[in-house]
DNA sequence: GCAAATTTGTTCGTATGTATT
DNA sequence: CAATACATACGAACAAATTTG
């Protein structure tokens, strides 16, 4: 099937490491290895590094060399109802502490945030249904699991409510309680729902440094839109956007509806291989 | 910043891009016309394509040209609850047919099915909570929006349904009223709940090939696992896993919980400008 | 329907730069 | 500092896909 020299070798490499001679972490061989190898010239040596990379099967490292990846995705769950309803209440924040504890992983924030006034634009204005130009509170944290860049929360807020009295929503520390309780308590706006988008793209030049991904735009975030809305007399209103970035080669998300037996997935492992065709076929 | 040649014509690209002087749709200068644009090496302008090419900006067709991508994403709402309960009761199939319908998508499916019978392996077995090796059913459908590829779905149900008597599911052409609300008319098997987890991962041969996608692995699938429970004394009990594979770059997905104004979501379009930092700052 | 022209795809060779050990 | 390994860049030739005459 795979007609052009760099598919071929590419394709023998991924079957070298599906059939564990090359196992994740291992070191493959260097590029002129390769070559003689292979018999063919480093540039296609290189084309079939570069299509096993695509595929986040290997993983090269200037002065290193070139290994293979070894993957071990974090899930994390989006429905609020999981239990109680702390993502309604609490505010995610809160919540993916709670699930990341629940699954034993390091997890943390910088104490420091990032707050800056905006003047809302583009998919802020639109999702929070307000005018551009509208002021509004940006807010934005970094999260880290085993000291890891894991996710960049960036949260919007109508400007109106810090007039309206919630200061805190300057403040560049973490609100305890999370920012949906303190708005309750503040100014008695109740979040009765929201709305989460769910996008793939690749990373701008800021995402690309912060979580590590290579400069050359393979590997994508996900990004998850979250508007929360609001309790009023004209039906639900959005009062708030918390834009989530993700890695998508580490993340995985689960959304329960219903009755789901236990509330925390595990990672789904996918076979590597694309030999899922004939081995369970019944003939 | 962009400290490498071919970096710095691809951003250069990208900003005339983005400045309109490229519109969506149009065609680049050619490689040779690039070269002596630049002054770049042909090998050079081609990694500065492929950059663009990697954050699906444009796109190379051999023997015409590279061009300027227009993206019009399709929406899908993947909570069940945003009317009545489609979702719960009739099957994602029937939810996706009217949403489509909503959202004014010519939107058909392959009227024959993919249908055989498997051992449950891996993510199937242990989704659905079986031994390996269990018999399943296996029920593929290829959908189609405006007669391009748009979704493979696979969904799994154990064997043991036809043996009790709904003998519809050997058929290998669509169930009329959706396969959960069948289950419950032939044998009281009720869905009371799903747990949908979604994973972005690089399309296999197959899936390249069905949706036309680039060899090299560059753009990715999304990929939604959705585990229907069934009521049981013992609990919710897995009875149907459905797996919809779609890609990553024409696909967004809207969850809604609680109340949220109207159920349809518009797609986000990204500023393909990564401009985003200072243009709205309040200085 | 065929041949020529156009355009991107693949492959080789070679040289130099940069990051890590 | 030296050795190693990947990254960038140049030049050249032929192959494959598509459009045009």
């Amino acid at each position: 099937m795979p007609e052009s020299l760099y598919r071929t070798i590419a394709v023998d490499l991924r079957q070298r490491i599906e059939s564990g001679e090359l196992p994740a972490g291992s070191q493959l061989e260097n590029e002129q290895e390769l070559v003689d190898r292979y018999g063919a010239s480093r540039n296609t040596i290189r084309q079939a590094i570069r299509w096993l990379t695509n595929r986040r099967l290997v993983e090269s490292r200037p002065g290193q060399g070139t290994f293979v990846v070894k993957i071990d995705p974090v899930v994390t769950t989006l429905s609020a109802d999981w239990k109680s309803d702390k993502g309604l209440s609490g505010g995610e924040g809160k919540a993916a502490f709670e699930e990341a504890e629940a699954r034993n992983l390091e997890m943390r924030a910088d104490p420091l945030l990032t707050v800056e006034p905006r003047f809302a634009e583009g998919i802020v204005a639109s999702l929070l249904q307000i005018q551009e130009g509208t002021g509004v509170i940006l807010r934005q944290k970094r999260r880290y699991i085993k000291n890891k860049p894991w996710s960049l929360e960036t949260s919007y807020y109508p400007m109106k409510y810090i007039d309206q009295g919630a200061s805190l929503l300057r403040s560049k520390s973490d609100i305890e309680q999370g920012v949906v309780a303190y708005l309750k308590e503040q100014l008695g706006v109740k979040q009765i729902g929201f709305r989460d988008h769910i996008v793939v793209r690749a990373p701008d030049d800021d995402e690309a440094r912060y979580f590590q991904l290579p400069d050359d735009g393979t590997i994508s975030v996900i990004v998850v839109f979250r508007t929360g809305f609001a309790d009023d007399p004209k039906g639900p209103t959005p009062f708030r956007l918390t834009i989530n970035v993700y890695p998508a080669d580490t993340n995985q998300f689960v959304i329960n509806s219903g009755e789901v037996g236990e509330v925390f997935a595990n990672p789904i492992a996918f076979m590597t291989s694309s030999a899922e065709s004939d081995d369970s076929l019944i003939k």
